[in-house]
DNA sequence: TCTGGGGTCCTAGGACCC
DNA sequence: TCTGGGGTCCTAGGACCC
């Protein structure tokens, strides 16, 4: 999906089409304010729906921005002060995942009724199996992709731009190609031309630590890394990596359409408004994270799951991260344990330093009927002789 | 101007068992 | 008394993705 919180958010607000929007997350000022610029031209937007980025204090990062926003450089993931400095009159609006997911729900709906070979990649994005949909070979997959676009657009108002290839990994790269509103087809012969001249981060899979590494090694582009012998990447990045960064830079992926899966971990994360300390702020630590349990455990019986392994995780204030985690006999869901368990956890980490952010991981899920079976039988209280 | 939250998968060492 | 592999599970960290 093209830009997809903000293309909702300008669903709902049509008068900020063309102008600069974020979407973030993370806390603002108490007071929302309406910046002298805009006013007049918003119309009837309430204003505690949104601010303006200047005024933005915290430690939010933007989740997406508009096409408008991204010509000032503004991107995702990038820290709202930064993107302040960029284009401080850029409407700022909070993230609300209930819509999106909402609008997620649709889309997906839409295309599963189309096409129901269908993986979901989270909020925004999934892969389509076009083999056996009835003229999904029509002019390369084309005429499908065009009626996915119209018939995803007539539901929900929403644009997206599609690629299709013969595997997983050149779709998703071919699916940027045009966007938004794009449709690219990628054959096999045109790897050398198409897919070559691209930066080897374009890979999926291929994050900032492999690509400084191929850096130094002097590889930019996917067709350096095809240059480069199998066994030499073997060599330099291990067996696994290594077969695997030579055969995505051949365009070679055999990995299928995963149309179902079941959750492996539940979390629930914070950062704090400012950092805190193990001892000075052990009251309001301990808080926050029995409510991290108590949130875990809430969504664990609300999806129907439980987990053995209970782990927290810290962020310290200078960003390095720590996790510690223990297994238990049998899958729970109850947050007491949870905070339990978790408690020994932290038990056995350095506090020395101030944190920023604290985690509450379950892990080794299973389904709660599933575990529940597994339970011993409750001990009878034996008879007296 | 400091950098969110929720995930998956991989690696590597150690414990433990056969 | 000393020495084998192989397999699984657990734990910690890290890379990467949306």
């Amino acid at each position: 999906m093209d830009a997809f919180y903000a293309s909702v958010e300008l669903l709902r607000y049509p008068q900020l089409a063309g102008l600069p929007v974020v979407i973030g997350g993370g806390r603002r000022d108490e007071d929302d304010v309406l910046v002298k610029a805009y006013a007049g031209r918003l119309g009837e937007i309430p204003l505690a729906a949104f601010s303006v980025l200047k005024d933005y204090v915290g430690r939010g990062v933007i989740t997406t921005a508009t096409y408008a926003a991204r010509a000032f450089g503004v991107g995702s993931a990038m820290g709202m002060m930064k993107a302040a400095r960029l284009c401080p009159q850029a409407i700022l609006l909070p993230v609300d995942f209930a819509e999106y997911r909402r609008y997620s729900r649709r889309f997906k709906e839409v295309i599963l009724s189309i096409a129901p070979v269908m993986e979901d990649r989270g909020v925004d994005e999934v892969y389509i199996d076009f083999t056996d949909v009835p003229g999904g070979q029509r002019e390369g997959g084309r005429v499908l992709a065009r009626l996915l676009q119209k018939c995803i657009h007539d539901a929900t108002g929403l644009t997206c731009s599609i690629g299709v290839a013969p595997n997983k990994l050149i779709a998703k790269m071919a699916s940027e190609f045009n966007k938004p509103n794009g449709i690219a087809i990628v054959w096999p012969e045109d790897l050398q031309e198409r897919i070559w001249p691209l930066a080897c981060r374009k890979i999926n899979g291929i994050g900032p630590k492999t690509n400084e590494k191929l850096h130094g090694h002097g590889i930019t582009t996917i067709g350096e890394l095809a240059a480069r012998p199998r066994d030499w990447l073997v060599a330099q990045f291990g067996k696994s990596t290594g077969a695997w960064l030579h055969a995505a830079a051949w365009g070679r992926d055999e990995r299928p359409v995963v149309t179902e899966s079941e959750p492996v971990s539940m979390s629930r994360e914070t950062t704090f408004e400012r950092d805190l300390h193990a001892v000075r702020d052990r009251a309001l630590l301990g808080q926050i994270f029995t409510e991290l349990c108590q949130q875990v455990a809430a969504d664990l019986q609300r999806k129907g799951y439980a987990g053995r392994t209970i782990g927290i995780k810290l962020r310290y204030e200078d960003f390095k991260i720590a996790t510690r985690d223990q297994t238990i006999e049998q899958p729970t869901q109850d947050a007491a344990l949870i905070r339990r368990i978790a408690g020994l956890c932290l038990k056995r980490v350095p506090l020395e330093r101030r944190l920023r952010l604290l985690g509450v991981r379950v892990g080794a899920l299973m389904p709660a009927q599933a575990a529940a079976a597994t339970a011993p039988p409750v001990p009878v209280t034996p008879e007296l002789f």
